[in-house]
DNA sequence: GTCTATAATTTGATAGAC
DNA sequence: GTCTATCAAATTATAGAC
């Protein structure tokens, strides 16, 4: 992979979660490293193509970081809270939400193929997570595992439209404690 | 107020709620009301004027129906339920994530009157959650209430994404029944 | 791989007639 | 209050030289 090509992946990210697919221009991405253009659509022919790819890259180092759940004999409760801190280091690199919660919020207007990257992302995290509760009723799992997911994507995104990271441990908080 | 005004107000959300501030253009609003786009510039002179127009509407609409929380006599659960239910059917009306939900997550490049209108919006809904939890800690209070209004966004945006009222419904389930 | 140049489209906004 | 006509700017994308 070139450099090039990296440094164009690079600012998509950062574009697509300052503003949304649409915040996300070729040019602007060009300026920010120091290309032309129709330079930037030699590595990445059409817009669909540089979304699903800055995706499929996001999602890969996300479940790279989260590896096999309970693999080391950690306990549930060590498995939550590292997820929950994965959602916070997200945040507190750049103070922006999660890529595919943000493009997730505007699927009605994205091409197929980025589409399905971002459905992609979910899926594995809901996943990863229902094997933490593998040892109760099969539906109850899934409703915990879907929960934390969407949680964390409320909350990424509630710290980072407050640039509070405080919205993200109010939430791991709750989880651990409950409500009522 | 005119009835051409209430139907660009009508529109414009429609279409916001597709797909964000950029996805509502005064040229589909036209067409969907019926008249040409230099018209819809007469009711509001700029976009942000119409944005913020919307995001007002929108909060008011779901502050009455709100109302004072524990007003007649309900419990703390009840007052949840119905806050989680009104979630709900902000959902079940048209397949759509929560106005201020979508627009917060592309902060970043709306304009100010915007922004400020989407701020109250969650203002509103923490303030009037805290309200349930009064015999509590205060600090303890604002991390619950700060809690259930993410959740409930997390868990609209993945219904949404998912047209499956099911994540609505786990969330709330956890909230009532915790995780761990 | 990068460039210049440009095509085709869409956007928010305005001027002025009726 | 609505219209036609138009502007200036931005967008994705392509052709072809170097």
């Amino acid at each position: 992979m070139s450099d090039t090509r990296t440094q164009i992946l690079d600012a998509a990210e950062k574009f697509i979660r300052r503003g949304g697919y649409n915040d996300c221009s070729f040019r602007e991405i060009a300026t920010a490293v120091g290309i032309k253009s129709a330079s930037v659509h030699h590595h990445f022919p059409t817009k669909q193509d540089l979304a699903a790819a800055v995706a499929l890259r996001y999602t890969e180092n996300f479940l790279v970081i989260l590896g096999q759940p309970l693999s080391a004999g950690a306990t549930v409760k060590d498995e939550i809270a590292r997820y929950c801190a994965l959602f916070r280091s997200a945040f507190v690199a750049g103070g922006r939400a999660c890529l595919c919660g943000i493009l997730s919020n505007e699927a009605a207007l994205l091409p197929e193929l980025v589409k399905s990257e971002v459905a992609a992302f979910a899926q594995a995290n809901v996943t990863w997570l229902g094997k933490l509760f593998a040892d109760e009723e099969v539906e109850t799992a899934r409703r915990k595992a879907r929960f934390i997911y969407s949680s964390m994507q409320g909350a990424i995104g509630a710290s980072a439209l407050n640039q509070d990271v405080r919205w993200l441990d109010d939430a791991a908080e709750c989880i651990f404690r409950g409500v009522l």
